[in-house]
DNA sequence: CTGAAAGCGCTAACAC
DNA sequence: GTGTTAGCGCTTTCAG
């Protein structure tokens, strides 16, 4: 337990050859090496159990091997699924990654950063929670934004076809002639978001469609009166999860859906799946997401300047549900 | 983007001090600087936008400031919530925390840890895939387990009340005159939930109650055959997200809750605060879990040997819903 | 109050 | 095919 754990030169001094030999052994260097050494030297660090030290390897190399993940909120489930994606690619080259936490705060996302540049990770991966993009344009390491578009064509970045999408399923909702469209969501706001709610306003002018905003945050119970002796409605939940609490709360005043109200949504999971009704929606993978962004960051450490400022576009899909009548 | 980052040296040299000097600023020894001395060199790390070299200071120290965190499955959001409790509380202490997913798999796991050390964490934290305590028994750093009750009271771990809690509950499924009891759950097993079918099964047991284990990963279909022509029945979900999924087949099938079926679950989250009924059910808090894990090991790193073997319960919730009848 | 110098464990010229 | 050696950036005695 106290015991020093073994160095290099202990595997080098029981297998009787120098430093350098073990190193090269450790990195796979065994071009030009004897069997005979190999075979020693591999003896000779099961015995002593040795394992690589990190930090030095890293202090010689200027590599870290660690990446710095940077999401807008973890406690949100979108965060655990590209986590997945980014770490089943890295996993594959041995790069290990560390996440924080910016809880939506711009200064604690400073604060992350500048934590992870001391920590000299190879690399950065950020869904911001601003705009900000002279201060991510200073960053000097290799570094991927993720899930929230930024301005700056500069910045290498993977998101999904918000508008687009969003366009395309107002435009669906549109064709069972809905006269009102009420958007759900959460007061905190992002870019992602931001395009959501744009695409489907601008469907609804250009249909003479009245739309309302209404924040999840508030009272659902506002919501009521918008709802009683108001046109034929359809409401968009901008968040999975608030689909069920949304779905509950009409269930408990005999709202139903598809005949009182239509409703469609966003889902990064499978929030819907077991709904009743299954709702009609727009679904992105994370997974999917994190993974082409961990993609394009490793390729980006390897061999710089290549695609440094890619801008990738991961397409999410529309799903049919009954929830539009 | 290409110079070199700028090292204590350089700080030194612009300020005017020998880097002793400059590392006892960084390691806020500032009893004996004089207030000038402070000042120049904070106005030249400032300039200079100098960052410490962790891996530097790692290898120099033997502290890493890195704390491994080996989960069994990421995707699960028990994952997400109990990393937002670790990070809160290391994040205190400029620690980071390096997440890696076992995916379930004992191999992965050790692979997972290998890593770890190879990467010289300051500690472990684990929620285990196995039972395997030879192995977890030979690691040498700091360790506390999570969630997964372990038999080998040498190893430190923080998990929940499950048998005690699954029992309450059970007895109080009983009270309602239920004839019948089925289990729900994943065919993939692990000590936490063995605990709560344990429980279920001796109450059970001991009013003469027939108990029927059921997998959700197989066609829900076979259920209707338990269900048809039985006795009262109440289910016991064993997992959040199930529940949802149980609840739409049974929607679809017109058996309503609590009528013809009563039903009760284990929430990680808030799975069935929005759910008609609402379920009752057992919550635990898997932040407070990590929180309190965090805390342990934080308390094994800093001063080892004295709680490293603590076996610490966080108790869960018995939550009142109407879905027994 | 400040500095000189050794050395943490490893890699990579360069030598042989 | 193998070894010598310098040095990555930092902390820490020890000396003044």
């Amino acid at each position: 337990m106290t015991k020093k754990k073994p160095t290099i030169l202990d595997v080098a001094q029981l297998a009787n050859v120098s430093r350098t030999t073990v190193s090269r052994y450790l990195n796979q260097n065994y071009s030009k090496m004897s069997l005979a050494t190999k075979l020693t030297i591999e003896q000779a660090i099961k015995q002593l159990n040795y394992q690589v030290n990190q930090s030095a390897r890293a202090l010689k190399t200027n590599r870290t091997h660690l990446i710095g993940l940077v999401m807008a909120d973890v406690t949100n489930f979108y965060a655990s699924l590209v986590f997945k994606g980014v770490a089943d690619l890295f996993s594959s080259f041995n790069y290990q990654i560390i996440m924080l936490n910016s809880n939506e705060d711009a200064l604690q996302e400073q604060k992350n950063i500048s934590q992870l540049l001391q920590f000299q990770v190879d690399g950065l991966l950020i869904q911001p929670v601003t705009k900000n993009t002279p201060y991510y344009e200073s960053i000097t390491i290799p570094t991927v934004f993720i899930d929230r578009p930024l301005a700056s064509s500069h910045l290498a970045q993977v998101v999904t076809d918000n508008y687009l999408k969003s366009q395309e399923l107002a435009q669906k909702v549109v064709t069972f002639g809905y006269h009102q469209f009420i958007i759900l969501h959460q007061k905190n706001s992002n870019s992602a978001r931001d395009l959501r709610i744009q695409a489907i306003n601008d469907v609804a002018l250009q249909n003479n469609i009245k739309t309302t905003i209404f924040y999840t945050d508030d009272d659902l119970q506002h919501l009521l009166k918008l709802l009683i002796q108001s046109p034929k409605t359809a409401i968009f939940v901008l968040k999975g999860p608030d689909v069920l609490k949304t779905l509950a709360f009409f269930h408990a005043h005999n709202f139903n859906i598809p005949n009182n109200i239509g409703m469609a949504t966003f889902d990064d999971w499978n929030w819907t799946n077991f709904t009743f009704p299954k709702i009609e929606k727009i679904q992105q993978d994370p997974t999917k997401i994190g993974f082409i962004a961990a993609k394009l960051l490793h390729q980006n450490i390897t061999s710089p300047r290549l695609n440094s400022n890619s801008h990738i576009i991961v397409p999410s899909v529309l799903i049919t549900g009954n929830s539009l009548k």
